[in-house]
DNA sequence: ATAATTATTTAGGTTTGTCTAATTTTTTAA
DNA sequence: TTAAAAAATTAGACAAACCTAAATAATTAT
């Protein structure tokens, strides 16, 4: 059984190769983890020895099939449980996060097959993001960031694509969060802030902020 | 912090604590915890630092307050994942045991607290046993050994005071739970085994078997 | 194409939690 | 009450997961 020490460095790598889909590097890697890059080196000779990842010195490192996997597996724990917190336990967008770093490490077949059942087989995340099944398969659909409607357009919120806490309490208090409509009222071409209209409240949303809404055009 | 290993010394110390009530030995730890004993004097050592326990060369350990309080809040812990393994995701009495050795190292007190609200303040959990509320205390109420019943005597099964996987699938199949009334049809006296009737069933239980298994008189 | 800079790896330590083997203390038996 | 046995501790080693400092390779700027 993988410790939950390379549980995480597992993780860590699928989810920074998720956007730049080639080998990353140590150093992205100890950036990404909070540890010198000495200590990742060290990691990845010995995940390459596991079969976990694929590593060349000075070439940077991907995972093998097998590491994806597992890798995967992670991602539907947390997510799950993510859900669980939300929908059962009353826990909020921004909080959740954390506690589910911790319970992603729970090994047992069983229990996170029944959780599923538990929750009805959802899909999507609280976060919006999607929630791999059994065999690692995961839905997608069409979804922009906020950022690139043009004003006069409506919308639905359908999650995020940033888990920083602050980010999620604000948007929290602004209560934009998933399944809510919107509309642009106007995009600022000077700072490319927008506003938009939600809850029927004129909201001013920075450049960050509305890159990493993720929405459906209605 | 603590870490997931102190975590288990510490539970460990105040499980065989119970029983006998004095400090106990390095070698019955060790036993216990299926370490060598010079890992036990190692630890114990560690653990007097942290003031977790009251440890004196050659005469054993006990909890400090602050010792048993952890190991308070782990049995609390441990005992409400059991309840929702068996009453939200449908796990048998026998399956619990080790996936709630995992989850009770998760640490988010929203979490438990949460968690037991949810599960609606459950006073005992699915062996029969106390679950402390946040302030350590348990509830106690007069329970007898099977073993202890005289022929002719009626009772309701509370709980179990073993929790070897094999003895909990045996009466599973049996249907001996909880809530089970049984009859003490015969007691024999050259073994010290008992007929008993429950389910409509006669059914025959070793010594053992009846001494681990927790009744009130009707 | 060479030098300077930056990225990466290697070498050598440290802490935690374990082990085996040797030593010391305590307990039990003669 | 000494000798033998058992229990407990200490000493020394090891793997995992980190670190810092030094060495090497790759990149970039001149
Ligand atoms: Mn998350
Ligand atoms: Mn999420
Ligand atoms: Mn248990
Ligand atoms: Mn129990």
């Amino acid at each position: 059984m993988l410790s939950i020490i390379i549980e995480n460095y597992l993780k860590s790598i699928f989810h920074l190769s998720q956007n730049e889909n080639n080998r990353i590097t140590t150093t992205e890697l100890a950036k990404y983890m909070n540890v010198k890059s000495a200590s990742i080196t060290d990691m990845m000779q010995r995940l390459e020895g596991m079969d976990l990842v694929d590593y060349k010195k000075y070439q940077g490192v991907i995972l093998t099939n097998l590491g994806r996997k597992r890798a995967i597996d992670l991602v539907r724990k947390h997510r799950l449980w993510e859900v669980f917190l939300v929908e059962k336990l009353q826990f909020t967008w921004s909080e959740v996060h954390v506690v589910a770093e911790q319970l992603e490490h729970i090994h047992s077949e069983k229990l996170i097959d029944r959780l599923e059942h538990f929750l009805g087989n959802p899909k999507w995340d609280p976060h919006g993001d999607p929630i791999p099944d059994k065999e690692g398969t995961m839905e997608t659909r069409e979804q922009f960031p906020l950022a690139e409607l043009l004003k006069g357009e409506t919308a639905t919120i359908l999650g995020v694509s940033l888990d920083d806490e602050n980010f999620l309490k604000f948007l929290e208090e602004s209560e934009l969060t998933i399944g809510k409509k919107i509309l642009v009222n106007t995009a600022f071409s000077f700072d490319d802030s927008v506003q938009i209209l939600a809850n029927k409240q004129l909201i001013n949303l920075s450049k960050k902020v509305a890159q990493h809404i993720l929405v459906r055009k209605d």
